[in-house]
DNA sequence: CGTTGTTTTGAGATATGTCAACAGGGGTGG
DNA sequence: CCACCCCTGTTGACATATCTCAAAACAACG
């Protein structure tokens, strides 16, 4: 089923929209994100991925892809086709389960990324960004006590949040300054979780 | 496999998150629409449903809803067990894929809002949105030459839209005087298209 | 005709955007 | 090892889209 591994570099297209529905991707190492583009060039970052992810999901349900895929870190894929890959999962009960599981997911973030958006100031964006990404890295195990990696910069934080790079600038400037979180060189820290919950919640 | 007609009022709540997913239901009259409520009494409305739509898709995936579904007119459903229709569903390719479409098509949908909301300006996302839906509704018959019932009110568009109803007023109002469109008494009427497509498309 | 909910409008406040300059770091080539 | 460059982050002054709040007009409805 595995038809092999592909390495990507930073700001690589890993998948288009206009490509067919042949390939899965799960990622083996590094960051990818998902991304609508505008004709203007103004973009939508619909989601970040990390290892463990799939790209390219809707492969399997015969669609191209809803945006851009693009490597954020180095990226080592292992590739898949997309009809063994459906053939092999719809065999069994967990296979089924395991995919419709991966789908839901991936709406349910993306719904709340909406809900984020749509109803949040920025302060409140950020914290709840940061707090949902870690959570998912916590759960493969790439986040320890609130420590983790985090590749994206503060222009990818803006079009994921619909944002302008120097207002998320001056909003992760203010929660360093509240002791909130540590932030420098692709690593984040968050101090602290309830403050930032509160955050999240509240603006 | 049906298990009855169900009628719902104006505000009231078809489904929870807190529901088990047990029952599905597929609009056969009416409006509703599916909203992720905050704590302080924010919300984000999250996707609009129409005649034909179904309420509860997750219900298939023995998933909850992800926000509250509430009527938005007096709403006429047709309700089925979940259990039941998945089995129907599955047991054909046909019914496979329709399943699929459907999820797909309302992650696809929450994708675009999510563009909408986080790149563009107030006149872009309501033009994007009013367009959206009408493409939704002409597809299903219910749209004539861009004429159609239209029950959401300002507030729910701006709970849609992340704006606020004042301003979704002065957006729709703006676009009357320039004669884009009419709209009064839960009945919109798209005057020209390739003039809200541009403002769709550049604001 | 009151009542209730929605739309419309205005004046003023503010969060966020815009633009431009500067700083720092890390790589690269000389 | 230095000089340079490019990319990202940082900061400031200023512009503006959108919000807030509140009042009034309007419409639907019993």
């Amino acid at each position: 089923m595995r038809r092999g591994i592909v390495q990507f570099r930073p700001h690589q297209t890993i998948m288009r929209p206009e490509d067919p529905p042949s390939i899965v991707y799960t990622i083996y190492e590094g960051w990818a994100y998902s991304g609508i583009v505008l004709g203007d060039g103004r973009r939508q970052i619909v989601s970040f991925m990390i290892p463990g992810d799939s790209i390219g999901l809707l492969s399997l349900y015969g669609k191209s892809p809803i945006g851009t895929v693009r490597a954020l870190t180095p990226t080592t894929l292992c590739m898949f086709d997309a009809n063994d890959m459906k053939s092999q999962l719809i065999a069994t009960d967990q296979g089924r389960e395991a995919l419709e599981r991966a789908t839901i997911a991936c709406a349910t973030e993306i719904a709340h990324r909406l809900t984020d958006v749509g109803q949040r100031r920025a302060s409140g964006r950020v914290a709840a960004l940061l707090l949902a990404l870690e959570a998912r890295l916590r759960k493969r195990g790439y986040s320890e006590r609130g420590a983790f990696e985090f590749p994206p910069n503060q222009e990818h934080l803006a079009d994921a949040l619909g944002l302008t790079p120097a207002h998320v600038n001056r909003t992760l400037m203010q929660f360093r300054k509240l002791g909130l979180l540590e932030h420098s060189k692709g690593r984040m820290h968050i101090l602290d979780f309830s403050q930032l919950q509160r955050i999240a919640r509240e603006d």
